[in-house]
DNA sequence: ATCTTACTTCCATGAATTTAGAAATAGCCT
DNA sequence: AGGCTATTTCTAAATTCATGGAAGTAAGAT
């Protein structure tokens, strides 16, 4: 992970219908869902939708795997993991002192 | 926190240049930079860098502060904690059970 | 008052994003 | 082969973003 690609997920993520799509497909679990049953969730037109999906997929955060006619989508959770393991990093970096022994992200969310 | 204030915090994130001066920020810690040393640390023309830092004050992930003629930048934390709380939360939702009694990111980085 | 320093806001321009209809493609079924 | 389903790619218009020079503003020094 470098601050490139952090950048780029960033940028994908940062998108109001995107995080929406990938969070449909983080709360789908393992088993995904297909670009259709997406798009019942989003009720997108199906072009705008495959764009925002490619750019999930550009940038790895989502993987997309064929049965048939249907194309079924996976969130990519290493991916999501490292990014936020960056994030981390980077906020946590003057908070090491204080939260050194734990997960500073439980601590100040509530500033 | 919510979907939209996170995708608005993403896409200020989602940006090379942005995100280097956010780390900048972390990185001088609660000190702070003044607008020109950051200027002199990432090389921009000054209104193009006044523009990013204002995309970055308008989601709240960065405050300035006046002293003199210059003015101070702080990371904001907690914003950013509130910001990878949420995100955890969206990719560690089918990895409860697998990960709960520790912390995501560490475990699925090198995947 | 006016000068200097430190920034921001105004303005313009090219590039990228978002959106979505229409056409094309992939895979299955008959 | 032809048709059906599911989804992508083509194409294009509207909007937003990124960039940076020039002009404006805020605060302190002389």
């Amino acid at each position: 992970m470098n601050l490139e690609i952090a950048s780029r997920q960033l940028e994908a993520l940062g998108n109001q219908t995107r995080l929406e799509i990938y969070r449909t497909l983080v709360r789908a679990g393992t088993g995904g869902r297909t670009v259709g049953q997406i798009q019942d969730h989003v009720g997108l037109p199906a072009s705008t939708l495959s764009h925002h999906l490619k750019r999930l997929i550009d940038q790895r955060l989502v993987r997309q795997e064929r049965s048939g006619t249907s194309l079924i989508c996976h969130a990519e959770y290493p991916a999501m993991t490292a990014l936020i393991g960056f994030l981390s990093d980077e906020c946590c970096a003057d908070q090491t002192l204080t939260y050194r022994t734990g997960d500073c992200r439980k601590e100040a969310t509530d500033g």
